[in-house]
DNA sequence: CCTACCGATCGGTAGG
DNA sequence: CCTACCGATCGGTAGG
């Protein structure tokens, strides 16, 4: 919306090819320059930290020059915070299909493991620089970025409190819910610091340990 | 130790007030600049980050000019590994005094309490900003910086195997031992994210909680 | 420890 | 989006 560029508002035709003609055919497919941004900037935040990070650095990782990320974001925190709010917007996405057609009272323990399980895929699939980054470089951002993100998380979190609390009912959960649920996330996100995927335990062992260790489950 | 400033060997005497005199009396008590600028440095790199603190913010903090803490530090990055060190000495040291005269494998339970009330004083004290900068600044340590550092948190961590292991064959933790570690110490370091001592819970409801989340206590 | 300073890098912008 | 550029800041050093 508001772009300059845009064909005039009686043209509505759906082609979309028209107008000038882009480098290459596959590379500058419209919009995507900006997606390019997104993800190089996820994967160097994540390896080096925002501070330690060049908006030159980014650039150059999607091919572009010095100054040309400053056309698809306002400053580099704008950035930033592109790359936290995609990133909790897939973790929400990802946890809402995740309990899919799931009453958690039903059946707590199972919607716990599918919980755990769309966490440890958001945090640790190949590729996932998003959630990691919001996570861990939290501190870079404004005091209102870091409000409206809150509410995002706030939304992901409180889907733990009523599975947890038909876990507590039933004795399988001991620990206070709200404590639980900090120590449980706490437990899930430092995941991002040692596991490897090439190495050790997969992410199903992962999520079998995790069930195993904070719930009181039978046999 | 090789100090060029230090008196002859000959010159054994206690008095330390002799030679140059310092600025005023009670700043410039000898080596505790060194000091003051390591705790400067732990403050702010919890704070703002390694790469979002310049070393003139660190300089300000000690109370020092610009310069001047070269003087005392070859470089940043020497300072940033000298509070990681001192982050791990301090707690592999009061994690030793908390299992003072435990035979673990006796009392599991009573050691693992102990463990994790010893690890939570030292991440969550008043001032304690070590630990959490060692713990969250990894990144920016040169290779062979991170693995000195490497061999003291194995250190650490080993004292927690046998504890885990008499409570895994007692039936008390359920998951398997390296996992539940791994998982155990991710919650317990994540708190550092959320634990606020002036509301919530203490630290000693806290260590009730992480004790009934991992393991399965009577009663 | 301070003063004065250097080369390098950084986020961001104007103008096309 | 690129080119060319600016002001600010940074880690570090020489010389005292």
């Amino acid at each position: 919306m508001d772009n300059p560029f845009a064909d005039s508002v009686t043209d509505s035709t759906p082609k979309r090819a028209r107008g000038r003609p882009r480098k290459t055919l596959d590379e500058r497919d419209d919009g995507n320059r900006r997606q390019a941004l997104l993800s190089a900037a996820a994967r160097l935040f994540r390896r080096q930290g925002f501070d330690g990070t060049s908006t030159r650095d980014i650039a150059t990782a999607a091919g572009m020059q010095s100054g040309s990320p400053f056309y698809h974001f306002k400053s580099k925190d704008a950035l930033l915070y592109a790359v936290m709010e995609a990133g909790m917007h897939s973790a929400i996405e990802r946890q809402t299909k995740a309990l899919q057609g799931k009453a958690p009272a039903a059946d707590a323990a199972e919607a716990m493991r599918r919980l755990i399980k769309a966490h440890f895929d958001v945090l640790l699939g190949p590729g996932n620089d998003f959630v990691p980054v919001m996570l861990y470089e939290h501190r870079a951002l404004s005091a209102a970025e870091r409000a409206t993100l809150a509410e995002l998380q706030v939304r992901y979190e409180a889907v733990w409190t009523p599975v947890l609390q038909a876990l507590h009912d039933k004795g399988q959960l001991q620990a206070p819910v709200k404590l639980s649920r900090l120590l449980i996330l706490g437990a899930l996100n430092w995941t991002v610091q040692w596991f490897d995927r090439k190495k050790g335990a997969s992410v199903d062992e992962l999520t079998d340990a995790a069930m195993r260790l904070f719930l009181r489950l039978p046999n």
